[in-house]
DNA sequence: TTAATGATGGGCT
DNA sequence: GCCCATCATTAAA
């Protein structure tokens, strides 16, 4: 069995990686693996760029209550928030803390490092540094939509898995696209990694 | 720099 | 229930 660079049998993070404070969760998620396992094959993603939304931070789709929208933020931690914005996007964030806090972390930007060309064709186009160094594009590079909100990804067919990769060095800024608490420092990424995005 | 594009939710009535 | 500014973006120009 010489399967070299399959995520197939890889454990996924347990729960409790996710039911910590956010911050950390965010940093920690860096250097990880995003996993989806589709009839075509797996895709398979380094996480380089990540970023943190808790409750009481005004930019954060949880600060105001629960609703229709938010309520699996609210929900176990480990599971996916995936929601649609400005008319023609989607975006995928992990849910954190404990049950009925409300908060998450947003993906960025991913590595592709598996499925490369079902992601290039999904996203139309053939450079390696545009297929998902960006929210909207993790999310049309993996096929993500409104039917996977809420899915729960220590257990199925979209998981999060440690292979075992070390970092370099994490750089941190403040959040980028956002109007309101644009000064908090929680936006964080791989340094020097060229599929983290620009502004 | 700006258009594309539509769901969401807060603030009313 | 209606109105409408807003929006955790992207690609093209």
């Amino acid at each position: 069995m010489t399967s070299m660079n399959t995520f197939t049998n890889v454990t996924p993070l347990p729960r409790s990686f996710y039911c910590r404070e956010t911050i950390e969760v965010a940093q920690s998620l860096l250097g990880k693996v995003l996993v989806r396992r589709v009839n075509e094959g797996i895709l398979a993603g380094r996480i380089v760029e990540t970023e943190a939304y808790k409750q009481n931070d005004p930019a954060c789709h949880a600060s105001k209550g629960m609703t229709k929208r938010n309520q699996v933020m609210f929900g176990e931690p480990g599971h996916a928030y995936v929601y649609f914005t400005y008319g023609m996007h989607f975006c995928f964030n992990v849910v954190t803390a404990p049950q009925g806090v409300g908060e998450a972390v947003l993906i960025r930007a991913v590595e592709p490092l598996e499925g490369i060309d079902l992601m290039a064709r999904y996203r139309r186009t053939n450079k390696l540094t545009n297929i998902a160094s960006g929210p909207g594009k993790v999310c049309q590079a993996f096929g993500l939509g409104r039917e996977h909100n809420g899915l729960d990804l220590t257990d199925g067919v979209l998981t999060i898995v440690d292979d075992g990769y070390v970092l370099d060095r994490i750089v941190t800024s403040t959040r980028i696209g956002i109007r309101l608490a644009a000064d908090l420092p929680w936006r964080f990424y791989i340094a020097n990694n060229p599929h983290v995005s620009r502004r």
